[in-house]
RNA sequence: CGCGGGGUGGAGCAGCCCGGUAGCUCGUCAGGCUCAUAACCUGAAGGUCGUUGGUUCAAAUCCAACCCCCGCAACCA
């Protein structure tokens, strides 16, 4: 069985292998492209000519008002990670679910390991999507606001996150901050106001060249691209001197080869760069529900400047003498949509370098997901709503059929029939299944106490082995991210474990050898604890309850308490064991 | 010639970079076990690796061309 494991473990790294051959070959093409930057794109377009309507990020939990902590004390390493974050404007989908909870996993597996983690999510309130879909509801932007935020952090504390802090990018401190940070880059010259003009299309809050845009039957000029209205505007505009960054961007993605993963995103985003970047409007003047751009009183700031200045926010900014800011500046990891990585790895870094302060440590692109291989859309009805979905399946559930089936990076697949194999076949019968006909065994034949081990046979070693060896590939993983290898590597001792107890037979050996029925009972007990402990980032508050069967203390649950350096203890009085994930029967009347 | 991802047993995927017994999960069939949540263990059946051509002693893997699907463009990560 260990054998089998050894072979997973030696396949996954192959990737690895291959991905740092990919850099290599990356650095090459940035070094033999840098100097003539070919300038493709050089009418300039006035605004950055993206939607941005999405800003995603889920957001965390609890405390309504954050708890945050007191930096400073903590002997341990630093480890900032934020999600993106989530624009209110209509109700949480499974998109932004799937954000916090990975984000959550990664934040809680780091704390465990020994990390002084600050994990932020939040909303992003600003814009003028938010003050017309307001509008079109009769209400203020306060009062579209007051209704859906509240709906995200209840789906954040729903999913059972762990975040320290929800930013809402309204709040007074956030103000200052974004106020901070445009006083940075104007003292630093890269801010000019100047004017545009050009074919606006309010729907897609985009800019397009003429030759982007036609008449169309009803002899309305619309985008080409979306078929939405556009109307001509020319509008005076701050801008920021982003075209003086190209060079500085492609020598960080050449220095911080894994500034960007997957490695894909980089490359789009190198290339994107390497084609010439044009100076960024940063201003608007066409509404004005967003933060007033210092000195001015038309100027509102462009919503992405202001968004993407949450993640200093949170930790102090503008004050960059705090003890929060010099502690967890500058983040670990930024966990975003594909659909972003071009603010956050181009945009981002170069405010941020125009404003003195360093840039993140890296920033995680994860993958969308499809309903059926569709995409989700109102339209074609295969929207979910997390909360159903979570009361449909369990919240941990829920955050391990997606941590684990989709490989983190990618886009993924979800279908009714594909969670409840998941969950029935990987939770219930091969983990939760295992640990209660053990325990079980434990509870009826020996009276509820972990049993004394005798010498280890070969087979019980081999297993253990396996056990301890998890925790070194877990972190291997973790480096760059790869949640769904971290549950592959766990799983695959799960099913070493069911094959060991099976060819063990601990219920034949009661009478015949009781002395190894108690090892083998007292090493599947031990290989359990040590599956609960690593399991914790997924499934939080499953994996307590298969720690507490064990009755493991709740100081001895941190990853210190893996590897074999500590073993579970006999002589422990469990209690009698209740299933901890219940097999997922189809309801009866589903109409 | 817009950019990117993908086409491998019934389903979903890995393998492809560094050619050389086609692997995993689920499903199906048969057997075992009976401690356990109708679960667990063992074995079997099942594949022209999108198409065509090329390189090679040898190609799912390298090269070329082509076909098809899907994202990037609608409230949406």
């Amino acid at each position: 069985m260990a054998k089998k494991t050894r072979q997973k473990i030696a396949k996954k790294k192959k990737p690895a292998a291959k991905a740092k051959r990919k850099v290599r070959s990356f650095i090459k093409a940035l070094k033999r492209k840098r100097q003539p930057a070919s300038r493709k794109h050089a009418t300039r377009k006035p605004a950055a000519r993206t939607r941005k309507s999405r800003k995603q990020l889920p957001k965390s939990s609890v405390p309504a008002v954050p708890k945050r902590k007191s930096a400073a004390v903590s002997q341990k390493a630093p480890y900032f990670i934020t999600t993106a974050i989530s624009y209110p404007n209509g109700p949480p989908h499974i998109g932004h679910a799937y954000e916090v909870i990975a984000t959550d996993a990664i934040a809680r597996f780091m704390r465990l390991d020994g990390y002084d983690v600050y994990f932020l999510t939040g909303t992003d309130e600003h814009g003028q999507k938010i003050q017309q879909t307001a509008a079109k509801e009769g209400l203020t932007p306060r009062d579209l606001l007051d209704r859906n935020v509240p709906r995200f952090k209840a789906m954040v504390e729903r999913l059972n996150c762990s975040n320290d802090d929800f930013i809402r990018t309204t709040e007074q401190r956030h103000h200052k901050s974004s106020i901070g940070i445009w006083e940075r880059m104007q003292k630093n010259g890269d801010i000019y106001l100047d004017k545009y003009a050009g074919w606006y299309s309010v729907r897609d809050e985009a800019y397009y060249a003429e030759d982007e845009t036609h008449l169309n039957e009803q002899k309305v000029r619309v985008a080409s691209k979306t078929g939405t209205p556009v109307e001509w505007v020319e509008e005076e505009s701050y801008f920021f001197r982003l075209s003086a960054y190209q060079q500085k961007l492609l020598d960080l993605y050449e220095s911080v080869p894994d500034f960007v993963l997957p490695r894909e995103r980089l490359n789009e985003v190198a290339s994107f760069v390497r084609g010439g970047l044009q100076d960024l409007s940063i201003s608007r003047t066409t509404f004005d529900w967003g933060i007033r751009v210092p000195g001015t009183d038309k100027h509102i700031m462009y919503v992405w400047v202001d968004a993407l200045t949450n993640y200093i926010t949170a930790v102090g900014f503008p004050d960059v003498d705090s003890a929060m800011f010099r502690r967890y500046w500058p983040a670990a990891l930024h966990v975003i949509g594909k659909d972003i990585v071009r603010f956050h790895a181009v945009y981002w870094p170069a405010f941020l370098m125009s404003a003195g302060i360093a840039v993140p440590k890296r920033i995680f692109s994860h993958g969308f997901l499809f309903n059926r291989g569709e995409k989700m859309s109102k339209s074609v009805g295969n929207v979910v709503d997390p909360f159903t979905m979570t009361d449909a399946y369990g919240v941990d559930q829920f955050r391990y059929f997606f941590l684990r089936e989709v490989p983190f990076g990618q886009d993924g697949n979800y279908s009714h029939e594909a969670i409840v194999n998941r969950i029935n076949a990987d939770l219930a019968n091969d983990l939760g299944n295992l640990a209660q006909r053990s325990l079980s065994m434990i509870g009826k034949q020996l009276g509820g106490v972990l049993p004394q081990p005798s010498s280890f046979s070969e087979a019980d070693k081999t297993i253990l082995a396996a056990a301890d060896g998890m925790i070194a590939t877990a972190r291997e993983h973790m480096k760059t991210q790869q949640l769904h290898q971290v549950l592959n590597a766990v799983w695959a001792v799960v099913a070493d474990a069911n094959r060991y107890f099976a060819s063990e037979a601990p219920w034949a050996l009661a009478k015949t050898d009781p002395a190894k029925q108690k090892t083998v009972l007292y090493v599947t007990a031990e290989v359990i604890r040590q599956v609960a402990i690593l399991c914790q980032p997924f499934i939080p508050a499953s994996a307590a309850k298969l720690l507490d069967i064990l009755a493991i203390p709740h100081n001895e649950r941190d990853f210190s308490r893996l590897g074999g350096a500590h073993r579970i203890a006999p002589g422990s009085k469990l209690p009698s064991p209740q299933p901890v994930f219940p097999r997922y029967i189809q309801p009866e009347a589903a109409a």
